[in-house]
Parts: C-alpha cells; sequence; structure tokens
RNA sequence: GGCGGCGUAGCUCAGUGGUAGAGCAGGGGACUCAUAAGCCCUUGGCCGUAGGUUCGAGUCCUACCGCCGCCA
C-alpha cells in the first residue's frame, strides 16, 4: 500500500560555503517533484536544510573572527534566502545544530550501539580536513588530496568503529533486487561493483573535536559528521520528538542527491537504518553534475556560478526552465550563457510567450477584451493533443524524466502556433466569420490553461501570469490535474499585462 | 592495473536486428494575429576503426583507437 504522503529530500548542504548553482539544482529538481505531487493531489513533505558540524566548520568560522554557531546561523541564512529568491517551497528546513536533530542522532547512535554493532578500534590514518575523511596512501597526488591540494594529516586515535562490513550481502541482495532503488542504472551498477570488491567497517567518531555532538556513551567523542549529517533525514520527521508524523513519512520515498554523495547515501546510511531497526529509503536519484564551457565548476578554478546573480539576471522562472529543460536528469550537462539564451529566445518568448501574446491580442481585437465560452466545437485538434499531453506528462513526472516532460508541453503549444496559421482568425475576420474566430480562440485558450497548469511545477510565477491574463476564473494554485477538463471554461475577461518573457 | 560507460548530421542527443531520426544552427518560401515572432519547404551522416555472427547490424561478438567515470 502506498504511503498517504510522499517524502523526499534533497542533500543537507554544507555551510562551509554559500550556495552555488549546484546545490540550486538539486534544491530545484526536488521543489519541481513536489509541486507535482502537489498538482496530482497527492500529499508531499519536502525537506532540506544545512549541515553544520565539523571540523572545518569551526575553521571557517575561526577566520572570519565568528563563533561556530554565529558562522552556521549566517550561511544558513544565506541558503534560506537564496531558495526563497528560487521560489523553493520546502515543507521544512532542517539545521544540525538544532536541538532536535541533536536528540534524534543521540537516539539513532544509541540505537546502534545497542544492536551491537558499534566496538572500540585503533585507528591509525592519513586525515584530509578538506572531505572530512581519512584518504588512503594511493588517493594521493604527490602526498596531496587529489581534490583539496592539501597535505593529509597522520592520525592515529581511539574511534569508535560501525561493522559496516557486516551488510555487504545484505545490502547487494537489497540493491540487486530493487529494494531499494538506485537510479540511474549506471549509479547502480557503480555501487554494486564497490560493494561486491569488499566493505570496510567505517568509523563514527572522532576524538578531539569540539564543533560536532558529543558521542553519549563516550563524551570525549564527537560523532562522525557524516553519520550526524545523514541523520538529518529522520530527525527533521520526528524521530525523537513526534513518532506521530515520523511513522506517517518514514520511510523517505525518494533521496535526491548527487553523485559526489553516492557512497555515504547507498551504503552507509542504508547500513545505519538497517543496524538501527528503521525501514529503508526506496529510491535514491542520482544526478549528474556541471560543467561550465566543458570545464569542472570548482572553486578553485573560480568558474561557480552563482544562483543569486543568475535569479537577478534572469528571473527564477527562467533558470529553473533552463536547468530542468536542458539536462539530462542524471547526467552531466554543460551551462552555458549561448544555451540560456537559446532556450529563454526560443522557447520561452518566441513558442510560448509570443503564444499568449498573439491569442490575448486576437482576443480583444476580434472580442474587445471578453470571450463567451463556445460550446459547438467543430473539431478537437488542439483537445485530442492536449489530453495526451497531460497524460504523457504525467508518465513522465513519474519517472522523474523532466526534459521528457518539458518536452510534452511544448509540443501541444508548437501545435497550438500551427493551428492559428492553419485556422487564420484575420481571414475569417475579412470574411466576418465571427463564430469560427470565437472556436479558435476558445480552443488556444484552453490550451494555454493546460499549457499553464503543466508548467506550474517548473515556473509557478509565470504559470499564475499566463492564467491571470488570461482571466481564469479559480486560482491556479487550487487546481489539480485530475481536475481538468476540456471545455469547462465559461467567459473570460483578458487582463493582458505585457510581454511574458523578455528577451535578451 | 581492474571494472564500467561513451564515440550517430555543424551542435545537443533519440534510436538495442529489418529501408538512418529529433531539436537547435544553416538555406529558401508564403503569410500577418504576435515579442521581425510563428508557419511551410529544404541542405547535411561509409552511425570511431578493423574483423566476425546473421538472410539482414548504430543495434549482437572480438580486437584496436579516442574520451570519461568508479575502484586499487
Amino acid at each position: 500500500m502506498p504511503k498517504e504522503c510522499f517524502y523526499l529530500t534533497t542533500p543537507i548542504y554544507y555551510v562551509n560555503a554559500a550556495p552555488h548553482i549546484g546545490h540550486a539544482y538539486t534544491t530545484i529538481c526536488a521543489d519541481v517533484i513536489s509541486r507535482y505531487y502537489k498538482l496530482t493531489g497527492r500529499e508531499t513533505f519536502f525537506l532540506t536544510g544545512t549541515d553544520e558540524h565539523g571540523a572545518k566548520i569551526a575553521q571557517s568560522a575561526q577566520k572570519y573572527g565568528k563563533t561556530p554557531q554565529e558562522f552556521c546561523d549566517l550561511i544558513s541564512q544565506k541558503y534560506k534566502e537564496a531558495w526563497k529568491k528560487l521560489n523553493i517551497n520546502y515543507d521544512y528546513f532542517i539545521r544540525t545544530t538544532e536541538e532536535r536533530h541533536k536528540k534524534a542522532l543521540i537516539k539513532f547512535i544509541e540505537s546502534l550501539n545497542a544492536s551491537g554493532k558499534i566496538y572500540k578500534g585503533k585507528y591509525q590514518g592519513l586525515y584530509c580536513l578538506g572531505c572530512e575523511k581519512f584518504i588512503i596512501q594511493g588517493e594521493l597526488h604527490s602526498g596531496l588530496c587529489p581534490d583539496h591540494k592539501t597535505k593529509p594529516e597522520l592520525i592515529e586515535e581511539e574511534n569508535y568503529f560501525f561493522k559496516l562490513s557486516d551488510y555487504q550481502k545484505t545490502l547487494i541482495n537489497l540493491i540487486e533486487n530493487n529494494i531499494l532503488e538506485i537510479q540511474p542504472e549506471i549509479r547502480k551498477n557503480e555501487v554494486l561493483g564497490k560493494l561486491k570488491s569488499g566493505l570496510e567497517d567505517i568509523s563514527i567518531s572522532r576524538a578531539n573535536l569540539s564543533w560536532g555532538i558529543p558521542l553519549p556513551f563516550d563524551l570525549s567523542q564527537t560523532i562522525y559528521v557524516w553519520v550526524d549529517a545523514l541523520t538529518n533525514y529522520i530527525s527533521a520527521i520526528g524521530y525523537e520528538d513526534d513518532p506521530e508524523k515520523f511513522n506517517k513519512l518514514w520511510p523517505a520515498d525518494l533521496h535526491l542527491i548527487g553523485k559526489d554523495i553516492l557512497w555515504f547515501h547507498c551504503v552507509i546510511w542504508p547500513a545505519l537504518l538497517l543496524a538501527g531497526g528503521l525501514p529503508l529509503p526506496k529510491k535514491i536519484f542520482v544526478h549528474g553534475f556541471f560543467t561550465l564551457s566543458g570545464e569542472k565548476m570548482s572553486k578553485t578554478l573560480g568558474n561557480v556560478m552563482d544562483p543569486i546573480d543568475l535569479t537577478d539576471q534572469l528571473g527564477e522562472d527562467v533558470l529553473r526552465y533552463f536547468l530542468l529543460r536542458e539536462a539530462t536528469f542524471g547526467l552531466d550537462f554543460n551551462f552555458s550563457q549561448e544555451a540560456v539564451k537559446r532556450r529563454l529566445n526560443n522557447d520561452l518568448a518566441n513558442d510560448l510567450g509570443n503564444l499568449l501574446s498573439r491569442t490575448l491580442t486576437m482576443i480583444k481585437k476580434y472580442f474587445d477584451g471578453s470571450l463567451e465560452a463556445y460550446l459547438n466545437f467543430q473539431e478537437e485538434i488542439l483537445k485530442n493533443l492536449a489530453l495526451e499531453t497531460i497524460k504523457n506528462y504525467q508518465e513522465f513526472m513519474e519517472n522523474l524524466k523532466f526534459k521528457e516532460a518539458l518536452e510534452e508541453i511544448w509540443k501541444l503549444i508548437a501545435r497550438a502556433n500551427k493551428y492559428i496559421e492553419e485556422k487564420a482568425p484575420w481571414k475569417m475576420y475579412k470574411e466576418k466569420e465571427i463564430l469560427k474566430i470565437q472556436e479558435v480562440l476558445y480552443n488556444l485558450a484552453e490550451s494555454l490553461k493546460i499549457t499553464a497548469l503543466l508548467i506550474f511545477p517548473f515556473m509557478p510565477k509565470s504559470a499564475k501570469n499566463i492564467w491571470e491574463q488570461l482571466g481564469f476564473e479559480e486560482k491556479i494554485e487550487d487546481l489539480k490535474i485530475t481536475e481538468l477538463k476540456w471545455g469547462k471554461t465559461g467567459k473570460i475577461k483578458i487582463n493582458p499585462k505585457g510581454i511574458l518573457f523578455p528577451k535578451i
């Protein structure tokens, strides 16, 4: 039986740095999914947040002359502001410095301890502060961490370990049988390949680290930041303080992640959950990374795209559309100004914006801005295609095929543009066939109504704008996709508000 | 070094045995409601290379070349 509420998450973002386009991409995808589910009338819970513990945070805070908590407050706030600007409609924003998270983490760790899967051991290894993890000799490039170009520290300390190795067979089984579903296939194979080559126990605590949560059964140790972070998925929904909500939402239906954190989410997290006696998430979807003009985006290269700047430049809807239309979900893709310009000018301005514009103008010109309902349909070209579009759109959305879903909508838009040429209302006008024009315009209005509703998860503001310019009665936010029927629109009185998508 | 993926029109990619596709870009045309938009027509591919399986191969197999990912 499907759960009554769809629970989806983004990773929580590390407050060591301000939000960049990659964070924005993940979060926008989650927002689109969440809004889509709401559009279909299903209850949804969308979680995002910030990851705030670890040595690196304490270090950054010091650099800026702040206490760790002040620093976290500041950066966490930046994420919230960015998401507001991008019109992200999350249901809860978890911070790992929240009291409820700390309590939940302690409860979870204690359950792990009770399972007997934790033991004390000695660890000696090279630790990269940048990665917050131990790295192996072979990974080093001339003695330096390949990612951070810094020299790792040699650390020997007593730590608590988690018997990850006990879960090798179980995890392989769960993943192969899609009980724990990993998409796309290439990532699933990657995890399986690595799992089959062997699993080692992992350290789940660190000594001598102040900025973190102490291990309840040995206060001299701090809980490893990755265990701390992963636990957000349950702490945020009441694992410790709201059992009713927790039981309603857990297990998560979808964890959305980037490929850099594949191992943590597909192996460590499920193993921890198994040890803690909790059900596993149903699906983990791994998306790709951005490249910028072919180059990997990174701080060291200084080519990180700032989502705030981009939003100022383009508007949140254009950015949202571009990211989801241009990328194949799951694969890397290249970000370029030229591509943005093409998508904006062609798809948004010429195809959709102009379709609205010409429809509105004709309603104004031929009917003085107010169009009566037309009920004697002579032909059903647009109607039939629109109904098919709705169906295909839903199928694509359910499978997280955003690009394909958008392409489907754009087929309807293209058909509507073509329909105008075929019908040529301006000729009808010369021949005084007013009723025929009314039919054409009514069909266009209906097509635009459906278009607006289908793009709503992607571009909430623009969808609403289309809706209001055409003067439909209901509020777009209140309409469900299942209630959408062709030909139910009554008389409309248009409110043109100018260009929908200005070109650049 | 091991495992895996990719290489199809100028660009981004669909296409898993049966006469090579889409979008964009390029070229031409008719129209005018429109953000000089939209519509119609059109140029363009020995499907990385060489073998093999098959009546028939982007599509299966082998080797090689070139990119990329994960691991050691």
